[in-house]
DNA sequence: GTCTTGATGAAAAGAATTTACTCTTGGTGA
DNA sequence: TCACCAAGAGTAAATTCTTTTCATCAAGAC
């Protein structure tokens, strides 16, 4: 727990003048390091004395160790947001290069970070053991997700299984019909409503497939279509950058994907890409 | 410059009393915050005097203000370690699924930070600047790269340039070596040595056209082919997740440019995205 | 050999922090 | 009504920490 958090908590059961040094630091935490017991006192109309029972009353032994554990504290918090530039703020033609493309880097990182951090484990296990029991896995997606699906598709060629990312909406919804070997078929799409997408799945759903849909738009035709969903987080400012930042969480997510079924299967994975390895090396002599 | 490396710095001019001090702080910083001014100095066998002789001499005004710096340090280094799983291990068959997927999500994490932090805004303005005048942008790459070149190719199309992904090494040799309009060449590979790509490159120089290589290695065949060489960094643990990262990493590279490009043409471009998003709107009815 | 110069620590001086004690206020029960 | 208690708040002393000052010492320069 914060001392941020825990301060905010005991705030109201505590007396007037502690109260007010906790509205102080609430509202402004670096006080405390830039300013010593007496200024703070003083900023707060109070004594120092009310200063050190505020830091006892908080859980602290006295106004050094709060000092420290704030700093500490602030470190951190001040890590989380630096290097990622004017935060939400948008890619805008006034900027220089290095800070649009540093805006850029930050939405996408956090577009990562929060896609695995939010990332529901049970149902990405049972996707991948839909994908793992499959024989013939179908991918599909238009526009930008058609880069995801045959991404993952490559990926999934290159240790040996039977993978296929169709190309358009028939030949998609062609190859889902057909009966055939077991089948999980994924669909990919950003917003969750690209109608051939959600098409693709159902018809596969309807011919007794496994279905997974990969899209950030938790309440969706196509998350409604899969038997799995699984969600990219992405906060998107603008369509400017929405394409290339959704992509990479997209790409992150389907990365997941891959090392579950990687796992499943490792020794023949490993060998797998050993091979496929060795074979690309030798057409280079 | 953090404070640490600071001391690191200063370490070697600094009088043997406050050498010992900072070798202390050296071993671990955070003696600074736990212990007085008093108590370090015993620890390093010297007088209080020194210690503050030693917080003036790496450029703070005394012992408090370089506590309360090193607080917010330590503060961002641990933040920048936790939610990162264990850094650097080899994902293996023993981890579990969400081991495995946060081991994965750190490292691509990491390569886009450290690929975007270690961008040469020089050179990546350079490029830019060829990408702007050429009227005709091939772009090339072998297997995962390949991926790389069609998603930049899609992105640069979709804002009205004449851009184009060619599939193969005679396609791609054909299409460098053809005279033409003003022609950027930019190729694509992670390790920098692949032969075709590397020719490709060669060709569309020969004939004039300005060269953009994207590549992991700084000192390889593929960069010194190129006017303008950009490079991703990637600490490729092992090359089973070796393929994604760097994949990532060049894709962030990719979009970095992109948003160069965008930026020279802004209103064009804005207006191009909109148009081909109503566009592909109607299609969805 | 003496004179700097820089390094160092002891101790005084100055701040900051903590503790001890006091004062006020508002309520409680005889 | 009044004595009394307890909680809240402050003052000032005591303590601890930090900074400054000054004296000493060693090593190289003249």
């Amino acid at each position: 727990m914060s001392i941020q958090s825990t301060i905010e908590a005991s705030a109201s059961t505590l007396p007037p003048s502690l109260a007010r040094i906790a509205a102080a630091i609430r509202e402004n935490p670096s006080v405390v390091i830039d300013k010593t017991i007496n200024e703070l006192a003083e900023e707060c109309s109070t004594s120092v004395a009310s200063v050190v029972r505020f830091c006892r009353a908080i859980g602290f032994s006295g106004y050094a160790p709060l000092r420290m554990a704030l700093a500490t504290e602030l470190g951190k918090e001040a890590a989380q947001f630096s290097g990622r530039g004017a935060f939400g703020s948008e890619i805008s033609d006034e900027d220089t290069l290095p800070e649009a493309v540093s805006k850029l880097a930050a939405l996408e990182l956090l577009a990562i970070e929060e896609t695995v951090g939010q990332l529901d484990f049970d149902v990405l296990d049972a996707a991948i053991d839909a994908i793992d029991g499959a024989e013939r896995i179908l991918l599909f997606g238009i526009g930008a997700s058609q880069f995801v699906a045959v991404d993952l598709a490559h990926k999934l060629l290159r240790v040996g299984r039977n993978a296929h990312a169709l190309a358009d909406p028939h030949e998609a919804i062609a190859a889902a019909v057909l009966h055939a070997a077991p089948t999980v078929a994924i669909g990919f799409s950003h917003a969750g409503s690209t109608l051939e997408t959600v098409r693709f799945l159902e018809a596969a759903r309807a011919n007794g497939a496994a279905t997974i849909a990969v899209t950030s738009a938790k309440d969706s035709p196509l998350s409604h279509a899969a038997d799995h969903a699984l969600f990219t987080e992405v906060r998107e400012s603008t369509f400017r950058a929405g394409a290339m930042v959704s992509r990479i969480a997209q790409l992150a997510l389907v990365d997941c994907l891959f090392v579950g079924v990687a796992k499943r299967r490792f020794s023949e994975t490993v060998d797998a890409l050993q091979r496929t390895r060795e074979a690309t090396r030798a057409l280079h002599g």
